[in-house]
DNA sequence: AAATTCATGATAAGAAATTGACAAGCACAT
DNA sequence: ATGTGCTTGTCAATTTCTTATCATGAATTT
């Protein structure tokens, strides 16, 4: 009786597949197939089809996957017919980057807080909103019910601020520390490492 | 006569445990041992041990691991035991950003050159540096004998961009567009994609 | 209307990664 | 010097993930 879960791996991948499929629709394209997707994204077209099976028949037998539908299952599977209000905390050089780009908001994340702890920052505009003291972070993210957090913050301080985002209701950390953050099962966390990966690749350098 | 590769997945994960390491050292830590790595990574004792299996016995039976030693040994490993120099493509506000962050510099590899196209961009000053012309990219990085690039460029440059860092001699390319790029299989490509983790953890919320 | 073509979705096979278990071997105590 | 305790490194077992195969069913052609 146990429903099986989908696997994490596969869900990762689904962003990935509805990025190539908004590519598609803006070309115009109205349909599609595994192989097509596959090339596209660098994996087998079995793939494609398997980690799409665990949701269903989206496809036709002989004729391939209509862009347009998959691509608003796939925004359906990952809950994304909807605006994510998001908090940013940490209003430093990264923070202000994170801030100014407008690729969360265009697709299904607004940033709608900023907090940092330095007087300097307090009450700064940035991109359309004001750099808040951070002692208003609990308030903020119970009174707006938000789920979603980013952290640019310095790496010290990461766990204490995880810990407090995770107690007033946060749910989803995107980590843009170095710090390998202690969260609840029910939390979940993606790490921005892009030291790791630099040094990744450098195994493979000479 | 194959001389079995070691996994990519695991070399991924060396990285994690340097940091952990080098944790460990700043706090004067002088030994630590499998159980303990697992601990602060949120992995098993049984996997580090056998990650670091692949590249030799580090460690002492009954008594664990050196940190410095074990710290010494992965620098090697990956590469790190020098400085690897580094070009940046974009000079936007993620790429001043990027340019301004001292971790890179921190923790093996330095920006030392910045390119753009933007007229308006060109001969600004970045942390150091002075903004150079794109058109001189292929000059430099033939010059300097450089290996790694980091790539901030606006999407639809982005293959375009990476086809001349790649014929210039490029091996590694740390990708912060959401583009993917089509690289020989000689050349890495590690991309940073934040977008597409946000909408991997709304998967999990409701 | 029947036959052919084509790509899916399911299942099976294969490969890869993780975990478990334990002999090996060093350090420390006796 | 001998014994005890502890953690590694390895091998085997298990689990997970990927790839291959093929029957199925829709669309198109004959």
């Amino acid at each position: 009786m146990s429903a099986k879960k989908t696997p994490d791996i596969v869900i990762g991948r689904l962003p990935l597949y509805l990025r190539v499929l908004n590519q598609l629709w803006e070309e115009g394209r109205t349909t599609t197939n595994s192989q097509e997707l596959g090339e596209r994204l660098g994996l087998s077209a079995a793939q494609i089809r398997k980690d799409l099976s665990h949701f269903g028949g989206f496809g036709k037998y002989g004729a391939g996957y209509e862009v347009a539908y998959l691509r608003e299952q796939l925004r359906r599977i990952l809950h994304l017919n909807r605006v994510w209000p998001v908090v940013l905390v940490g209003a430093g050089n990264l923070g202000r980057a994170l801030a100014d780009y407008p690729g969360f908001r265009e697709n299904g994340f607004e940033i709608v807080a900023v907090f940092d702890n330095d007087p300097q920052k307090i009450g700064l505009a940035l991109a359309g909103l004001t750099v808040q003291d951070v002692a208003w972070l609990e308030a903020v993210i119970i009174e707006k019910g938000i789920q979603i957090a980013i952290l640019a913050v310095p790496a010290r301080v990461a766990q204490a601020v995880a810990d407090r985002l995770i107690a007033a209701g946060i749910r989803a950390i995107l980590n843009y520390t170095p710090a390998r953050l202690k969260t609840p099962p029910d939390v979940r966390v993606q790490d921005i490492d892009p030291v790791a990966r630099l040094q990744h690749m450098a195994y493979y350098l000479e």
